[in-house]
DNA sequence: CATGGTTGCTTGAGTGAATCAAGCAAATTC
DNA sequence: GAATTTGCTTGATTCACTCAAGCAACCATG
């Protein structure tokens, strides 16, 4: 399991629920990951892959170096839940698209990972609207 | 950059928020750790240090195999900002303190790390509370 | 067109996080 | 006092991540 991002202070009790929620919400996804045996990295791209796209499209989406990208695409590649198609506009382009496997796996981290699911279930609607709403304005 | 764990679907306005917060954060804590040439983990162990305590409190807190943070701990000692002494109460045990550099840079970190502090004070002490009440509820 | 620069991706080298298995010494239990 | 458990380290392995370098293919511009 991976370290928490979490500080060792906690100054009023808003930050330190939201410390609690982030940690639980990692800690979940990488659960849901491990269910399938997938890194939280790959199962994060192969999130992306609804529709086929580019290596660079994919690091620039997700913020990192592309040759990161192209390291997980090559596990995902080797697992079989993801291709890579020359792209006939750009010869030096590939394009990543999920496999029928992939898209069966993808469909099964989505089920896996029912933290948000779950924690926004347990609000009314309009709870979900004043959360929403702090959330925004808290994030500015 | 590390990848962000955000699944590819959203159903929920609320859920998509979730899902910006966690990133967002995550993202922050990276970035305040790398301000002082510090790993996401290396920080979180050196935040943990308030008090002198041995390697597997810190394994079990935070919920990894002890040789994990035999690893990080080793990596701080090396960077001055921690050290390792014998327990005098048990000759097997090592008590983990932060060195006086350690306080330093741990307290930069703290300085550095402003996310949640900025997220938090944009709300006001009703809305800090709302949201507190929410988190708890949706956490469950 | 040629040639020079840019783009898209991969490779290689290096670091760190994480896990598991194995080991060792000190403590505990019986 | 022997067997077990506990606390930590070591070693091997995997993966994520970054940076630098490289190689094609694309795209100017003259």
């Amino acid at each position: 399991m991976a370290l928490p991002n979490r500080p060792g202070t906690t100054s009023s009790e808003a930050e330190a629920v939201l410390f609690d929620l982030v940690d639980v919400y990692d800690r979940a996804y990488e659960a849901a990951a491990a269910e399938l045996s997938l890194s939280p990295a790959q199962a994060c791209v192969l999130g992306r892959l609804d529709e086929r796209r580019g290596m660079g499209a994919l690091a620039e989406e997700l913020g990192c170096d592309a040759s990161n990208i192209t390291q997980i695409v090559v596990r995902l590649e080797a697992l079989g839940l993801v291709v890579r198609e020359p792209n006939p506009q750009d010869r030096r382009a590939r394009l990543v698209t999920r496999t029928p496997r992939g898209d069966d796996v993808n469909q099964r981290f989505a089920t896996a990972f029912t933290f948000a699911r779950t924690a926004v279930g347990r609000l009314s609607p309009d709870e979900q609207d004043q959360l929403t709403a702090l959330l925004r304005k808290a994030l500015g």
